[in-house]
DNA sequence: AAAACCGACAACCGCAGCCAA
DNA sequence: TTTGGCTGCGGTTGTCGGTTT
């Protein structure tokens, strides 16, 4: 059938927004509030396409948003919803108020793509770049063994949260308890051991995850955070019966 | 000093999905 | 049930400012 463009291409001002244009369409938003894109232009008297007055509002001139980078706590918060939801940008968004999914989608792409890559973990399926499942990768651990899971975690649990010190120990190549925490064996190891209520699992899978293995991620590194931006590991202190500085 | 390069982010494009007629 | 219009989403491109050569 074919579709009618949105807009009337020819005579359509494309670019960057000028402070005038900005002006008129803010204005208008103020006055009228959200109608009907298509009609946006023509009302506010912009020579744009209604689509591109709206992406310019929803991520620009919205009064609600937050400026700025994503900070720690932030990004951490995208990384875990992303190993869920991967690249539905509008869904991880709307679990950060006042960031747009163009917004978290740029700094994914220009930020934390990077860092996970570097931490060496693939930014696309969230595992280890490097398995750990070869001989020589492996950590030689038991993950059901909390007393395995302690050794391995002693180091961070030791260190200060939120020091350099302590978020350099989880920027590491080669750390056996970040592998050992972004490994498949290791969750499903957890979820078939660990009988947890079902309300306790119905909390920790709110975010629409469906397997037993990320219902245990959220509840490893989403719980218990603080607020300076350091991750939560409440479900570590838990595991290991101790509580976190 | 100027050209080339790079990173960050704003903006565009095409498609999918929803909804009303 | 089909069709057409609109919005929203995700991938991609364009632009600009800073840095390096």
């Amino acid at each position: 059938m074919g579709r009618q463009p949105c807009c009337d291409k020819l005579g359509v001002k494309k670019g960057p927004w000028t402070a005038e244009e900005d002006r008129k369409l803010v204005n208008f938003m103020r006055t009228h509030g959200y109608n009907c894109w298509r009609a946006v232009p023509k009302l506010a008297g912009l020579g744009r396409c209604g689509k591109s007055c709206r992406l310019r509002w929803t991520n620009y001139l919205r009064p609600d948003l937050k400026r700025g980078l994503l900070n720690h706590d932030e990004e951490q918060l995208v990384i875990d919803l992303h190993a869920r939801l991967g690249n539905r940008w509008s869904k991880i968004a709307a679990r950060l108020p006042g960031r747009t999914d163009n917004e978290i989608k740029n700094h994914w792409n220009t930020h934390i793509k990077k860092k996970l890559i570097k931490m060496g973990i693939d930014p696309v399926t969230h595992e280890p770049l490097q398995k750990p499942d070869t001989p020589q990768n492996k950590p030689n651990l038991d993950p059901t063994q909390p007393e395995n899971l302690s050794k391995s975690c002693a180091h961070e649990f030791s260190l200060p949260t939120g020091t350099d010190e302590w978020r350099s120990s989880w920027e590491s190549d080669d750390d056996p308890s970040i592998n050992l925490i972004w490994s498949e064996a290791f969750l499903h190891d957890l979820s078939e051991n660990f009988h947890g209520t079902d309300s306790w699992w119905k909390e920790y899978s709110e975010i629409g995850t469906s397997s037993k293995e990320e219902t245990c991620f959220s509840w490893l590194v989403g719980d218990a955070g603080d607020n300076d931006g350091n991750l939560g590991f409440g479900g570590f202190s838990e595991i290991l019966g101790m509580n976190l500085p």
